[in-house]
DNA sequence: GGTTGACTTAGAGCTGACTCTAGATTCTAT
DNA sequence: ATAGAATCTAGAGTCAGCTCTAAGTCAACC
């Protein structure tokens, strides 16, 4: 079984036109050609490109990716450094993710900053008496109440 | 007590150039200048810089931050707006990370692929006898260590 | 009083990742 | 057999997000 640029590129829900960047960027090495010069994925091709969207989403430059399928490509003798260069990123990744969730964190306790002042009506209910500073123990406020056992998600829902 | 653009350029470990930058595009319409023209923070100008860099991690481009300012700078009636901006993009961000755990996931595997492959000195373990395609069911192996109770993160691991 | 260093602006330059155009070729369906 | 769709290459264009340069201002120190 073989595919077009187009067919595989509806499959992965990405552009022939990004396709053929990958391609010329060197991250499509294994695929073949017909007689015409035109692109014939096989089968076997969808393990490098789950493997390049894969590296795509976890945010690795397309360069680095190069590089890996290089390595792919020359054999057993990169096994290790194919390996490395996995747990390399799965390490990223999860740095990556760890500072994704305090921000998610910030967000949720941005919203229960609005929440509240659309209660009262007003942001100036958390502003220092006389100032448009916002008072420093409100963020406290609602560390105290998720220290108290409170959700960070059900605090800043409104209903 | 007040900032040049340098000091707190240092404080978010981002350029001066960046925070030139991001004051072109309308991001810090707070910031006060002295005398000469030159930039002055104040401490609450941090409650702004911290959003700013959330929603930056967050993953939102630089021209909606600049909507959300401008937001900000309206006043109360724009509480709403305000929520319903991080509500979006709390929901984004929780999309974001769903998706960053399957990519984690994926990596976990081709780590265990490779692993194996390095025990065995040779990638063809895993290929059909007889071709250079990898057999479907290496990943089905996978799976089925998995469901039986073996953690991904282990599995990976060398030693 | 002169040098150094941090700051100012406008605007140019850079990088990464596409995205498209032009012009030619080839495949598919009637 | 021919129209229309899909593909090819080389190379240009686009966009976001910085990043830097140039020319000038200003404050601090020796």
């Amino acid at each position: 079984m073989s595919y077009s640029i187009g067919q595989v590129a509806a499959k992965l829900a990405i552009s022939p036109y990004t396709l053929r960047y990958y391609d010329k960027e060197g991250l499509l090495p294994f695929v073949d050609r017909n007689e015409a010069g035109r692109r014939r994925f096989k089968d076997n091709d969808f393990n490098f490109l789950e493997v390049i969207v894969c590296l795509k989403e976890a945010g690795v430059p397309v360069k680095q990716i190069g590089s890996f399928i290089d390595l792919c490509m020359t054999g057993d003798t990169t096994l290790q450094a194919r390996y490395d260069f996995l747990a390399d990123h799965e390490q990223k990744l999860m740095a990556k993710m760890a500072r994704l969730q305090h921000t998610l964190d910030f967000l949720r306790w941005k919203k229960w900053y609005y929440k509240t002042a659309l209660r009262a009506g007003t942001e100036s209910i958390h502003y220092l008496p006389g100032t448009n500073q916002v008072d420093p123990a409100v963020h406290a406020t609602f560390e105290q109440l998720v220290a108290d056992g409170a959700s960070p998600v059900e605090l800043g829902k409104i209903e």
